[in-house]
DNA sequence: GTCTATAAACCGATAGAC
DNA sequence: GTCTATCGGTTTATAGAC
């Protein structure tokens, strides 16, 4: 088998295993589970991974790597502070849209995971993101565009919460895009529900 | 023992087994984590319980049950719309203060254990919840209080995640008492984070 | 009401044939 | 790259002594 062809099939393998563990959760997944849904045997699986362990592993830190390169993108660009708000809740909706399982299964495993050495780098993930979102919301309280009263803190909890819950519900191909949701969720968290 | 020691007893299990679901999963918790947990061996939970399923099935039922009692007292009440969404959002983090580990249960494990038909009254339970913030809703829009555009069905959806998913971070005895992030989510949610 | 002891099933992982 | 076969450990649950 090809160098290319190999390839393909670990990333198969992955992406059978990471729907697995975004319906039933990591630890309520059997390698004998993803083996089934793989059309071979358990054993023959360690011929490709280490463990189970290392397969959550790669779903989890490639999907990371690409998701703060886009925040970081949205952070270094030069818009006004209510846009960049904007635009990282839009990002977060796309890959909630793209990565569903990888989003699902950080959303109900990141916690358990996070207390093993090997998954250290989800704990400094977390802060990352914290940094990036306290960083938006001083500025756009600083620069007028939100509310000068506004609990910063526990703003950005509830933006952090109300956005990756969605991958709970949300299902692509439904009847409301990922970018009709980020239009209303912004109109929500922006305008209120409160008849003006 | 006296029927009421027999009772406590049971209970003090109960609020053991709950405490150890909320933190590490309900499959995740094995009987010896909670006969540990107890001061007893393993075998002797088998006394007071049939199993761990019904276990977990006497702690969600029971918190239920009381919950919807709280969200039917709102309902029948003779508020305007916007004090009845004000009440059924504080009594649901007022719920979080007083069990967070049933909420903390519930929000992690019930999409897995209602796929048992032990457990349908989970099921139920979601389509009563829908019914009653539809009700409030669609009542708010009608009557005014609410913005006349609203997605009613996100919205929905939308308040429920962000309500519930709170029971991740919130401690009792925290800087914030479960009123003051009722008070602050409320506004954010009727009047929104940006300058008005 | 708790303990001792153990059954029966399931789990992650390994060794070696093909 | 997959299969056969299996090890060692863990899990839920049971039977019976105390």
């Amino acid at each position: 088998m090809t160098v290319e062809n190999t390839q393909t099939r670990r990333a198969e393998l992955l992406a059978i295993a990471a729907g697995l563990f975004a319906e039933k959760g990591f630890k309520n997944t059997t390698v004998r589970d993803i083996a089934d849904a793989s059309g071979i045997l358990s054993g023959s699986l360690y011929h490709h991974f280490d463990s189970k362990e290392s397969m959550v592993d790669e779903i989890l830190s490639t999907f990371q790597e690409e998701l703060f390169a886009a925040y970081d993108a949205v952070l270094a660009g030069d818009d006004d502070a209510r846009t960049k708000i904007e635009r990282a809740v839009r990002l977060s909706f796309e890959a909630i849209d793209r990565h569903r399982h990888e989003v699902a299964i950080f959303q109900n495993d990141a916690d358990h995971l996070g207390k093993f050495e090997r998954f250290g780098y989800l704990a400094e993930r977390n802060r990352q993101s914290r940094e990036v979102w306290m960083t938006l919301l001083t500025e756009g309280v600083e620069s007028g565009a939100l509310r000068p009263d506004l609990d910063v803190e526990l703003t950005y909890r509830f933006i952090r919460d109300t956005v990756w819950v969605a991958v709970r519900w949300y299902r692509p191909g439904g009847k409301l895009t990922h970018r009709d949701i980020a239009d209303q969720y912004l109109t929500i968290l922006l305008d209120g529900i409160a008849h003006a």
